[in-house]
DNA sequence: GGAATTAAATTAACATGTTAAGTATTCGTT
DNA sequence: AACGAATACTTAACATGTTAATTTAATTCC
């Protein structure tokens, strides 16, 4: 009944699709780390960065401003996370993994790690690469498109 | 501090930043028509097969079970989906567009179809099909990994 | 042919996604 | 200094994601 493209080609079913293949994996190990995929998200980024503002935790783990606020009230209740005041704008704060946090990261890294290097391993490194390309490709056309219309 | 790869060059945040730039063009549009993504795809596979089962939905919409009954319930209630009986299983259930569902598909359609395309104007349909292909290959590698594993 | 298993969906419980509204603080202007 | 606008988050409300537990019906096996 459809002139529409078959679903299954669509572009953000095969992203989510590629993307739901990978994280089946990581998920069971986060899991028994006891964390969910975002929180991993977030103490990664700050496993980069002494200290970081909400605002640059929500663009560099891709997390919506609302679901960091829940995941940083529950990270910060764990232990794993820290406040801290930013001089000079009260309405930011800062954000920092405390010792609990870094441990938490040494423990988990490694197993994450493994992951990234079995998926690489079969799939290939020089095919990761090119993906790596598209997809930046994808995005830079999509963001032109963003500013044009 | 940490050895582990930079979080933006993972794998699944590449495909979960690509899959959003392009989201995020066709949220707003499906909101226009009173349909959330997931709701629309569950349409979208349904408009094209006369009756599925409830299985086959979870499969062809890339949703999870739960999330796939609550969607259901919610598209029963707006006449956009018929659910009937199964003949020879009762656990089973068959659903079917509506008139309503498919005039809505009829309707959302020529707007999804114009944002695919802006996109793979802007991207290049050659560089589409090799994205495509690698993403097919990922899954594959993915999957080969669950069988050894 | 009846008890134990398996299978298909749903429900439950909690976490996150998404949009809109709210709050407090800062900035810009005059 | 003071007002309005903009900024940085947070809350709210509802939909979906995720795992585990339940429910109901079919299947298996003795």
């Amino acid at each position: 009944m459809s002139d529409l493209r078959d679903i299954q080609l669509s572009l953000p079913m095969q992203l989510l699709q590629a993307r739901e293949a990978a994280m089946a994996h990581f998920r069971p190990m986060l899991r028994k780390h006891g964390l969910t995929e975002q929180q991993w998200r977030v103490i990664r980024v700050l496993a980069n960065e002494p200290t970081l503002e909400v605002s640059e935790l929500v663009a560099r783990s891709l997390l919506l401003a609302p679901s960091l606020s829940r995941i940083l009230s529950h990270l910060e209740a764990e232990g794993l996370v820290a406040r801290s005041a930013h001089a000079g704008d009260q309405r930011r704060s800062l954000l920092t993994l405390t010792a609990a946090g870094q441990k938490k990261f040494r423990a988990v890294g490694p197993d994450s790690e493994a992951l990234y290097e079995d998926i690489e391993a079969r799939f290939g490194r020089k095919k990761l690469a090119t993906l790596y390309q598209l997809l930046a490709e994808l995005n830079e056309a999509i963001e032109l498109a963003e500013e044009t219309e």
